[in-house]
RNA sequence: AGGGAGUUAGCUCAGUUGGUAGAGCGCCACCCUUACAAGGUGGAUGUCGCAGGUUCGAAUCCUGUACUCCCUACCA
């Protein structure tokens, strides 16, 4: 069988397979009811207008892991998908399409719109399943829900009548957030603010029967048009006597009352501030509490209405050039300066935000917040890392009303119907054909959606099919963990905390982890303007899944950001053919091995392996141990760094190299007891890889010839229940290899440093003169000779060092010195630089140790095996240092 | 303005009970040594942002400071 791999491992061979082997053999599959603890996690449902970004994969990564993981731990996984319809954003995806045809959603009617999204979503909606089947997502897909579906409606409905009943969600005339080109209310969260270079705009400012004029600052001017009054300070010197009278708005020469109010800042601008209630949030308040009144001089495309007065139909910025130009005109305008400030941007459509004064439906949030905030405080729920629990706290601590009528055709529609001839609101689950009122028939639905989040945030129970008791939500819910990133914090995660505690008395999640944005390599957000978008499902085609998701694995360091480089994801791509090779290699070595009967279980004897295998299973024990703690601890990058140096360093490096004598040798037995060892390597190495690069693993597993059904569902080891295998291991051996390494590496450094070529072979002495050590070395012969490419070994005495290379070689409390005859070989410059490298490092160590030993205080202080380190370290470095000088002398 | 995070090798970043600084990539040298050139072996490279303090000892703890990034809120 081995025969047939190649060399290079070609993810492309292996992964649609054993994904499509996976699926349908039910391996995703969870039970609702089940005798395993369950553990399940919830996909934030991703846009279904959306193609797999670098966000999701690195998101996904870090889920599939978890259920992999849990999965192999014997739980009862759920990872339950599902696409978001994402209003907004579908709406102006299929709006876009229309337009090359000429057509606007107005012309084709709502119904027939709507229709055409649906129309879109059957053909691409599941385009983006496909892509993460690409990435290796282990979903339960059985169990995929859209937002839209049926039973997630019911629930939406369900969900806004109780509220409504309970006095929660009220319909109110407010100032919002009005996205020109999208022609909707935008809540807060979905307003970017950006740093723009603006002006600051100072009006003159007629007063009423006086020649004097009032200077009022703004950014803009066009909102002149909508002003009810001017506000100074009560306490303003300058202005006290002003406050009653009235200003005439410049070229419209409006009348409006000069009022005070304490929110005017004396020291800024010129201390008269404009009110504008119906378009700017703070002359809103300032407005209710004067009440003023409101004037809106905007339609929902944002140009001016009729009280735009000559200015209407244009659009604000096109209104606000012509009001400056005949400002100007009439010398009203003092000065303009320069001015930095934030202005609100649509996050949809990137327009200016402006505030507009509409009809909306709110949720009120003061009442959901406080349990909200409870269960975090309480650590009912947990965000990793820790830091994020203080953003959620001070964003639920001043949290706002949430605006969740959009404007749109897309979307869930608002559930209340409004009676044409007694105005009675009916709202209700289930369609109204008649005003519960009045009985009239002359009644019709509320034209707006839904906010897409309002779905979203009843998802971890929605999904589960509530409003039904289902034995799925008696299993899963609450679920495990929620996997997101920081941006969509307040969005999503703490809009279903609040919700399902409402709704399930219950959180819906244990864990909140939340992992960094995924950037550029040089840190920049990836967006389509920018152009430097990285198509995952592209760097799997070129690279492997396995490779992509080790990336990631490998980079989780405690939420932060990730810069995506390829060249890094090269480098695990290497990894994987690394591994495959040493698989290949392995394998190849096993076609002669006998399987013993009890198969799987098998165990070699303790005293038939050899050092070698006893060192690696030593080895073994020890990156299980991490890999443990780190999942426990969910640290994935040190699982992940801990199986790549594990496999790369030790077992690739070391031990197969270590082996090769054996595999090629003649002691049937001993190579039988050592292809066990190797087998049940593998069979470990597989599994525990399994969750980080579940394709690549499944591969090579299903070729060892000691396996179970499948990885996937095969035991994630650890160190309780591969007790007996890990036993084998051996401190002594540990040891022993330990210094054998160290002696190949020594000779190596020497062959390096003096640039003597692998071809060449050559002599060395190994001196020593304990007889244990001198018969650990003699034991270890022959993977001296070949790793170090030595002819002849001695080991023994120093003998003459004449010429001689010196190394000295310290584990723990042995010393060797590695010794090679350079007469004939090299002319001694590299070999005498070298060493004054070395005796300088030496003599700069044996400074610091002294000084540090001969400190009392240290002595005091310092743990006792600190001390007896440094101590032991310092002899030996001292007699390190003796020989080294005297092999120096050698070449003179 | 408030809050959070960061500043360690050329680059990307690790480094929790304080005890002589690590990885990957890149770089240099030598090698196609029969698993792997997507490889092997060896090597070079850091007053751990700056200044104080605590300590026998600080990248690690404390204080201050500079710079960067993010979030929230924004003065017309």
């Amino acid at each position: 069988m081995s025969q047939q791999l190649s060399d290079r491992y070609n993810p492309a061979d292996v992964e649609n397979r054993t994904y499509q082997w996976w699926e349908s053999s039910g391996y995703f599959k969870a039970q609702d009811q089940s005798t395993k603890p369950p553990f399940s996690i919830i996909l934030p449902p991703p846009n279904v207008t959306g193609f797999l970004h670098m966000g999701h994969a690195l998101d996904h990564t870090i889920q599939d892991i978890l259920i992999r993981w849990k999965r192999m731990n014997g739980y009862n996984t759920m990872w339950l998908p599902g696409t978001d319809h994402a209003g907004i954003a579908t709406q102006s995806v299929v709006e876009r399409e229309l337009k090359k045809e000429g057509v606007t959603r107005h012309d084709l009617g709502r119904e027939k719109f709507v229709e055409k999204v649906w129309d879109w979503k059957h053909q691409y909606g599941d385009r983006i399943y496909s892509q993460m089947r690409r990435l290796g997502d282990s979903c339960d897909w059985d169990r995929a829900v859209f937002t839209l579906d049926e039973g997630v409606s019911k629930a939406v409905k369900k969900v806004f009548v109780s509220l409504h009943k309970k006095g929660m969600i009220y319909r109110g005339k407010r100032l919002v957030n009005w996205s020109g080109p999208l022609e909707t209310a935008i809540s807060d969260l979905e307003v970017e603010h950006k740093q723009i270079k603006g002006s600051m705009y100072h009006l003159k400012y007629a007063l009423e029967g006086s020649s004097e004029m009032l200077i009022v600052a703004t950014t803009r001017p066009e909102t002149m048009l909508g002003d009810s009054a001017l506000c100074v300070h009560p306490e303003d010197d300058r202005y006290k006597h002003l406050i009653g009278k009235n200003a005439l708005i410049p070229l419209i020469n409006r009348k409006i009352p000069i009022i005070a109010d304490t929110y005017v800042d004396k020291e800024f601008g010129s201390g008269v501030v404009k009110i504008t209630p119906a378009h700017d949030f703070n002359d809103y308040k300032i407005g209710k509490s004067h009440n003023l009144e409101f004037i809106n001089i905007l339609n929902k495309k944002t140009e001016l209405n009729e009280n735009g007065g000559p200015y209407q139909g244009l659009k604000v910025q096109e209104a606000r050039k012509r009001i400056l130009e005949d400002l100007k005109a009439q010398n009203l305008l003092e000065k303009e300066e320069v001015h930095v400030h934030s202005v609100g941007h649509c996050s949809r459509s990137g327009a200016v935000v402006e505030p507009y004064l509409s009809e909306q439906w709110f949720v009120k949030m003061e009442q959901l917040a406080t349990p909200g905030k409870r269960v975090v405080e309480n650590g009912t729920i947990r965000f990793e890392p820790e830091s994020w629990t203080k953003v959620y706290l001070h964003w639920l601590n001043n949290i706002e009303d949430w605006c969740i009528s959009r404007q749109l055709w897309w979307g869930h529609r608002i559930p209340v119907w409004y009676c044409a001839d007694c105005e009675h609101q009916t709202v209700s689950e289930t369609e109204v054909t008649s005003c519960e009122k009045c009985n009239s028939k002359k009644v019709s639905q509320d034209e707006d959606v839904l906010d897409t989040w309002f779905s979203s945030a009843l998802w971890p129970f929605s999904t589960m099919g509530w409003p039904n008791e289902t034995e799925t939500l008696k299993t899963f819910y609450p679920t495990s963990y929620l996997v997101t990133g920081h941006d969509i914090i307040f969005f999503w995660v703490a809009r279903m905390i609040m919700m399902g505690l409402e709704f399930q008395r219950d959180v819906p999640f244990r864990t909140v982890y939340i992992h960094g944005l995924v950037r550029d390599s040089q840190g920049r957000k990836m967006s389509k303007s920018l152009g430097n978008s990285i198509d995952p499902v592209e760097m799997i085609e070129k690279y492997g899944a396995d490779a992509l998701r080790f990336t990631f694995a490998a980079h989780l360091y405690s939420g932060k950001d990730f810069k995506f480089s390829e060249q890094r994801l090269e480098g695990y791509r290497n990894f994987m053919n690394k591994i495959w090779n040493a698989a290949r290699f392995a394998l190849s070595n096993l076609q002669d091995f006998k399987v013993p009967a009890d198969g799987v279980k098998a165990l070699p004897n303790k005293s038939q392996i050899s050092v070698f295998d006893q060192w690696i299973i030593t080895k073994l024990a020890e990156v299980t141990k991490e890999v443990e703690d780190a999942m426990e601890a969910e640290k994935f990058s040190e699982a992940a760094t801990a199986l790549y140096q594990f496999i790369w360093n030790q077992f690739c490096d070391w031990y197969i190299e270590f082996t090769k004598p054996i595999m090629n040798g003649t002691n049937a037995e001993e190579k039988q007891a050592t292809q066990l060892v190797i087998a049940q390597i593998l069979n470990r190495i597989t599994r525990l890889l399994h969750p980080f690069a579940p394709f690549i693993s499944e591969e090579i597993y299903q070729k060892l010839p000691i396996k179970g059904a499948a990885c996937i569902v095969d035991q994630f080891p650890n160190t309780r229940n591969d007790k007996e295998f890990l036993s084998l291991g051996s401190s002594q051996a540990a040891l022993e290899i330990d210094i054998v390494k160290e002696v190949i590496t020594a000779i190596r450094n020497i062959r390096g440093e003096n640039r003597i070529s692998p071809a060449v072979k050559i002599n060395a002495r190994l001196g020593v003169t304990n007889d244990q050590v001198q018969k650990i070395l003699g034991n270890n012969r022959t993977a001296i000779l070949n790793m170090g490419r030595i002819e002849n070994l001695d080991i023994g005495t120093e003998g003459n060092l004449m010429k001689c290379a010196v190394a000295p070689v310290a584990v723990k409390d042995v010393s060797v010195k590695v010794i090679i005859p350079l007469e004939g070989l090299v002319d001694f410059d590299e070999e005498v630089k070298r060493i004054n490298k070395l005796v300088e490092k030496l003599q700069k160590d044996i400074g610091m140790l002294s000084s540090k030993l001969s400190n009392e205080k240290f002595i005091a202080n310092a743990d006792e095996d600190v001390v007896a380190a440094d101590k032991v370290l310092l002899a030996q470095s001292k007699v390190q240092l003796d020989s080294l000088r005297d092999a120096l002398t050698r070449f003179q």
